[in-house]
RNA sequence: GGGCCUGUAGAUCAGGGGUAGAUCGUUGCGUUCGCAACGCAAAGGCCGCGGGUUCGAAUCCCGCCGGGUCCA
């Protein structure tokens, strides 16, 4: 590996390569002097208060500095992607420019959008937010500037000479001195690529990363980098990274780079916490640098680290730890605000939605934390005007402004939300607590961990009510990685794909849409299925089921059950055996009803998009979509229910545009281009992969999408929406059907209403006042049964009230009432029990044998137990019961015993009275 | 995508196989010149929906619908 790093530039240049004594890495300089690799904790910052450029640059002037130059050597500016990865499916997050080119462009399958680029990438990273504020460096977002050049073999444009050239370049048109710079080596692999790089040392601050990534990971690659095996790949890249915030804060030489980067937004945030924040104070200045020195060379995510760095701070300036803490602690949440809400901008500007899963949630954990820290602070500005702030500061992205409504209406609904969460998780902690403390115990961490995990109530919250009810807890500094230690990891499944080697097969689906028979020639037989050289059918893919239909030689005939497309060869599967081979000719047909069927719901599912878009906003995204013959759904990202009223819009609005009859465009473009007219919009279905892409247009809607489609709107029917559905926080479902599907689905409605008012013999208009003047009838009944039914156990209590027999000096009262239910014999032997000395023991025969027995409070004292006299008669008739000595109720199937089990009562009373009387005589005799 | 929690009176929640409860709110009565407070009383429940187990389900099991929350 390390022969990768000889380059000509540096032997040229006057370079040496040294090893680090303290790493034991190998970097490369100009100066002989340097003895050290440059990277902390080798080195600390000497940039602070000692700035390496010649002058200062905000955001602005830097990026501006950095894209021009590279645009002057030659390479092409590209505007910056979103930094949602709606294009990939393995990340939810734009973690590096580079992450803008992959998988497509990095495989070498699409070409770049020009070669070589630059780009000034935003940049979301989460890994380390617990160091955002404190470390003085850390950032949840960042741009990444970035030149690429895609190279491949018999087509380099530059490589590492080149690439090390255009850095020395860049710094010396900033003004830095060259033997300032260290060029430290260090392999990168990640994300299935691999490759030499050198990360570019400053003041020993890691201004930027070259990496030249060659290999990719392959099963028995001949070389091998930390157990991983790599091959050699035909297309090779430069993929740079220069941190612009980076890059202005040592331009500045500032404290922390969030005073370099937002010194006014710090300062807002700074005055509505009430702290004074006097960076130009020197001796306030020189803490905030030696705490931003030492934390470069430290590991500071956990708190006992933060501690060690406290107190190192405190040591090298002469102060206590406790005056230390109360200094830095809250300019360091100011800090991380700061931070957050900038992140925060970036992702509404970007349209995410808040959820509880995915990217969504991502946004809802910034949003949360920002909101904790605003709290510590004591800040009471809404989140939101923080955000705007932010927005507003940002004149290089007009796109947010745009959507500022949208996101005022998401910040403040996730801020309700998250209000409601702690008020409910507080009052649950408080129970819980109070729990703990009549116990005398300490709440144990199973138990928080339980709160924070499935009630979301974060540990700082626990602490606090603990300390408010006065219970001890068990809270360690690892709680978070406690709790993500409950989650275990899901594993990936990989899918083995077939290795087939053939030209891809020729898709009449496209060239006819209209026809449904065709004629082709088999080129492979592999089990069931057929690999023909052009076809008709369908392969599974966009949502869109594949056609089934027949393969036939003259009377000989099979169906088609699947067709898959593996690397544009499709793949037919069938039901039965055949006796086709290579070379046949064979007719195929394809079942015409299923084809248009899928074709109307494809072309319904994007104007119900469309739709959709108008009546909810701009903020919806497609996350997913499935069709099929009968109805298809579309899953969309939006921050609350849609409402009765917005769905009857989306329905009219999707029917208009059928009436319209619009003609629905495909063309086939070139994918750069197609982007660079509609946006990444194009992709809510999903990226396809390709130097061209398929465009198709209805109305207002542009999709990259492979479907089957109608040619004019008024061919998919009506569009009957059938119901939303929320899927997850922050994503909703529209199901409908079109076409036939549509009418079938409105003519089983009728069916339904049809029968609904059939039996209430009214016509479908008076259904809903008739429905309701029934249920609040039946209401009516039930509560006048209810009183009919005591009213009736009191007189019926008045009457058998002679029947009783007498037993030890209690009344027992044994009797049979026809047809009473379960609820009339409660109410009945309640009211006996009422009556002191008394034990009711009442059955009826409906429903089989029921059986209720009650006891009043002298005859309980006198050993009476409702519940076991139950059981025992129940036995008796073939069930089972149970209840309290007062009171117990029970049953069985054997109508004819019931007389038998009445008479046991009986009995039973007399046994468990002498039972008792015999125990109390033993007790007293002892 | 994978977990976990949850749905009971208008609101907040208890109960967790055996007669559906508490607090607040509501209404009426009492006390008061009136109000607040207080006292007494009452009204208000398909215990989310549909199946299953059971003599018996708000309670246990399964499915659906709704809400919450964590992880990647």
């Amino acid at each position: 590996m390390q022969d990768e790093y000889q380059l000509d530039y540096f032997k040229e240049n006057g370079f040496v390569r040294k090893q680090c004594p303290k790493c034991g890495k190998n970097f490369w300089t100009r100066d002989t002097e340097t003895e050290f690799c440059g990277d902390p904790p080798c080195v600390s910052y000497s940039f602070i208060g000692a700035p390496v450029f010649k002058k200062e640059y905000d955001i602005p002037s830097m990026r501006e500095a950095y894209l021009s130059f590279f645009e002057r050597h030659g390479h092409t500016r590209v505007n910056r992607y979103p930094v949602i990865a709606r294009w990939r499916d393995d990340i939810y997050l734009t973690i590096a420019s580079i992450a803008d080119f992959q998988p497509f462009v990095t495989s070498g399958l699409v070409p770049p959008p020009a070669n070589p680029l630059t780009i000034s990438q935003p940049c979301i990273r989460l890994d380390d937010l617990d160091a955002v504020g404190r470390s003085g460096r850390h950032l949840t977002t960042f741009e990444m500037m970035a030149h690429h050049c895609f190279n491949s073999r018999g087509n380099e444009i530059y490589w590492k000479d080149g690439t090390v050239e255009l850095c020395d370049s860049l710094l010396v048109s900033l003004g830095l001195d060259l033997n300032a710079i260290t060029y430290k080596e260090s392999p990168w692999a990640g994300g299935g690529n691999a490759g030499p790089s050198v990360e570019v040392m400053v003041g020993g601050l890691e201004l930027a990363t070259l990496v030249f990534m060659d290999l990719k990971q392959t099963k028995g690659g001949s070389i091998d980098i930390k157990g991983e095996t790599y091959e050699k790949m035909d297309n090779y890249i430069v993929d740079t990274g220069y941190g612009l915030e980076r890059f202005v804060w040592a331009s500045r030489g500032s404290p922390t780079i969030y005073d370099a980067v937002f010194p006014k937004i710090v300062n807002e945030l700074m005055d509505l916490a009430g702290i004074e924040h006097a960076i130009e104070n020197p001796e306030y200045a020189e803490i905030f640098s030696q705490n931003a020195r030492l934390a470069g060379v430290m590991d500071i995510s956990g708190q006992a680290n933060l501690l060690q760095l406290r107190k190192k701070v405190a040591d090298s300036i002469g102060t206590t730890v406790e005056k230390l803490q109360k200094i830095m602690a809250p300019v360091e949440t100011v800090y991380a605000i700061t931070d957050h809400s900038r992140c925060l901008a970036f992702m509404f500007g970007d349209g995410i939605i808040p959820s509880n899963v995915k990217g969504g949630y991502l946004a809802r954990l910034v949003l949360r934390r920002t909101l904790r820290l605003m709290k510590e602070l004591g800040i009471k500005t809404p989140l939101f005007d923080i955000i705007e702030m932010q927005i507003r500061n940002f004149p290089e992205y007009p796109e947010f402004r745009e959507r500022l409504d949208t996101i005022h209406e998401i910040v403040d609904l996730e801020e309700e939300k998250y209000a409601g969460t702690i008020e409910r998780g507080t009052k649950l902690m408080r129970k819980t607590a109070q729990h703990f403390k009549e116990k005398k115990q300490t709440m144990p961490l199973g138990e928080l961990i339980q709160l924070y995990d499935t009630h979301g109530i974060p540990p700082e919250i626990t602490r606090e009510v603990a300390k408010e009810i006065g219970v001890d807890v068990e809270l360690p500094d690892t709680f978070y990685s406690l709790v993500a230690k409950k989650h275990s990891k899901a594993e990936v499944e990989e899918t083995e794909d077939l290795k087939i080697e053939f030209p891809p097969t020729r898709k009449l689906y496209y060239e006819h849409p209209e026809q449904y028979e065709f004629e082709a020639k088999v080129l492979e037989v592999i089990e069931n299925n057929i690999i023909l050289d052009q076809t008709l059918f369908y392969p599974e893919g966009g949502g869109q089921p594949a056609d089934h239909g027949t393969l036939a030689i003259n009377d000989y005939l099979v169906n088609v059950v699947d067709a898959r497309s593996i690397n544009g060869i499709i793949l037919h599967e069938t039901d039965s055996d055949f006796g086709f081979k290579k070379g046949d000719i064979v007719k195929g047909k394809i079942d015409v009803e299923r084809r248009m069927a899928h074709t109307r719901h494809h072309t319904a599912t994007h104007i119900v998009n469309e739709a959709a878009k108008t009546v909810l906003g701009k903020h919806i995204w497609q996350t997913g979509a499935q069709k099929s013959t009968d109805r298809a759904r579309l899953d969309l990202t939006h921050f609350k229910r849609i409402t009765d009223e917005e769905f009857k819009e989306i329905e009219l609005l999707a029917n208009r545009a059928v009436m319209k009859n619009q003609p629905v465009h495909i063309d086939w473009m070139d994918r750069v281009e197609a982007e660079k007219k509609y946006g990444f919009v194009l992709y809510q279905g999903g990226v396809p992969p390709g130097k061209e892409i398929r465009i198709l247009r209805v109305g207002n809607d542009v999709e990259a999408c492979g479907g089957t489609h109608v040619q004019n709107t008024g061919l998919i029917g009506p569009i009957k929406l059938i119901k939303t559905e929320r899927i997850q926080d922050g994503v909703e479902r529209i199901e409908y059907s079109a076409g036939e599907a549509a009418v079938k689905r409105i003519q089983e409605r009728d069916d339904l209403l049809n029968k609904a008012s059939d039996a209430l013999r009214v016509s479908p208009e008076q259904l809903p006042d008739t429905v309701n003047r029934f249920f609040e009838e039946w209401k009516d009944f039930k509560k006048e049964n209810e009183r009919l039914k005591a009213e009736l156990a009191e007189v019926r209590v008045k009457a058998m009230m002679g029947d009783t027999i007498e037993i030890y000096g209690l009344k027992v009262l044994s009797k049979m009432i026809p047809n009473a239910d379960v609820e009339e014999l409660i109410k009945a032997a309640t009211e006996f029990g009422k009556n002191d000395g008394v034990v009711a023991i009442l059955a009826s025969d409906s429903g089989g044998v029921k059986i209720v027995v009650a006891a009043g409070a002298r005859a309980q004292k006198m050993g009476v137990n409702s519940g076991a006299i139950v059981r025992e008669m129940a036995k008796l008739v073939g069930g089972g019961g149970g209840g309290k000595p007062g009171i117990a109720q029970g049953g069985g199937k054997d109508v004819t015993k019931i007389g038998e089990a009445l008479e046991r009562g009986v009995e039973m009373v007399r046994e468990k009275v002498e039972v008792a009387k015999n125990k109390k005589y033993n007790n007293s005799n002892r």
